[in-house]
DNA sequence: TGCCAGGCCTTCC
DNA sequence: GGAAGGCATGGC
């Protein structure tokens, strides 16, 4: 068990059932259980004491701090969002302490190849039969659990593999990309350079991604926090609360308006109206 | 039953 | 170049 004292504006619940993650286990005793990408982890927040447990704790500190992006100073990006636009106040106050989650790059474009016209039940449910079916096993506490499945396996899932595991029709977009990671014709690694409107042009390349499963994987994987998914909790969200209509509009309005920090102020909106 | 879910691709004007 | 239609699956 590792101990980290005095973290500050962290709210777990909010961090991950805000949609940005889909395979975790909330505990009877409030604490949750998370498959990260090579180790399970259970998350126990009390007083601003961060309680870390895990079936393997090697290095287990700075993959947290990581994972739960500890280290940036949120309180300055919420006052510089909060300045910009009185609207969002509520938004900013329901879902406090909500951090971005720093997540595996190849699990993160799975998850959202999946996500698009679905809902977040359904893709929890694909990405768990995934990892039952191809994953490694681990037990953690007395329970088995399965890892994310590596490049290698995922690579012999055939469609019709994907397909028993409930992707529906985008079977073929997830054989199709995983294939162009394997022969390195979408470089994973190299968009960690790359700026966000390079980046989203070149994820938009591969069929089964468009702006919004683009923005998602830059945002949630590579922590490009500039660029904003549009989904229709926040389009309902702007319309009602703003009265903007149509994405373009939208678009426009989060750029001018939160600039650099768009995907956070986004991802505050989506929780609150979603989760609210 | 019909509509919707962290949309995108194809087809048709 | 923009608008419509189709798409697997499951919950409500």
């Amino acid at each position: 068990m590792l101990v980290l004292k005095n973290i500050c504006n962290l709210n777990l619940e909010n961090t991950i059932t805000c949609g940005q993650i889909f395979r975790f286990y909330k505990e009877e005793d409030d604490s949750y259980t998370i498959v990260i990408t090579d180790r399970v982890i259970n998350l126990k927040y009390v007083d601003n004491i961060l309680y870390i447990d895990s079936n393997n704790l090697d290095n287990l500190e700075p993959i947290v701090k990581e994972y739960l992006d500890l280290d940036r100073d949120y309180e300055f990006i919420i006052n510089k969002i909060r300045k910009k636009d009185n609207k969002i106040s509520s938004c900013l106050d329901y879902s406090i302490g909500l951090k971005m989650i720093k997540q595996d790059p190849l699990e993160c474009i799975v998850s959202y190849i999946i996500s698009q016209n679905n809902s977040v039940r359904n893709i929890s449910n694909s990405l768990n039969l995934i990892s039952e079916r191809y994953g490694e096993k681990v037990v953690f506490r007395d329970k088995s659990y399965f890892l994310f499945p590596t490049l290698d396996k995922l690579k012999n899932i055939s469609m019709e593999g994907f397909r028993e595991c409930k992707v529906g029709f985008r079977d073929k977009y997830l054989v199709n990309i995983i294939e162009s990671i394997c022969n390195n014709e979408l470089n994973i690694e190299k968009i960690y350079s790359m700026d966000s409107k390079e980046s989203l042009e070149y994820l938009m390349n591969f069929k089964g991604i468009g702006m919004k499963v683009a923005s998602c994987i830059l945002l949630f994987a590579y922590q490009k926090f500039d660029v904003y998914p549009i989904d229709t909790w926040v389009k309902k969200f702007m319309e009602n609360e703003y009265g903007i209509v149509g994405e373009e509009n939208i678009r426009k309005y989060c750029f001018e308006t939160y600039g650099k920090y768009s995907g956070l102020a986004i991802q505050y909106m989506f929780n609150t109206k979603r989760n609210g």
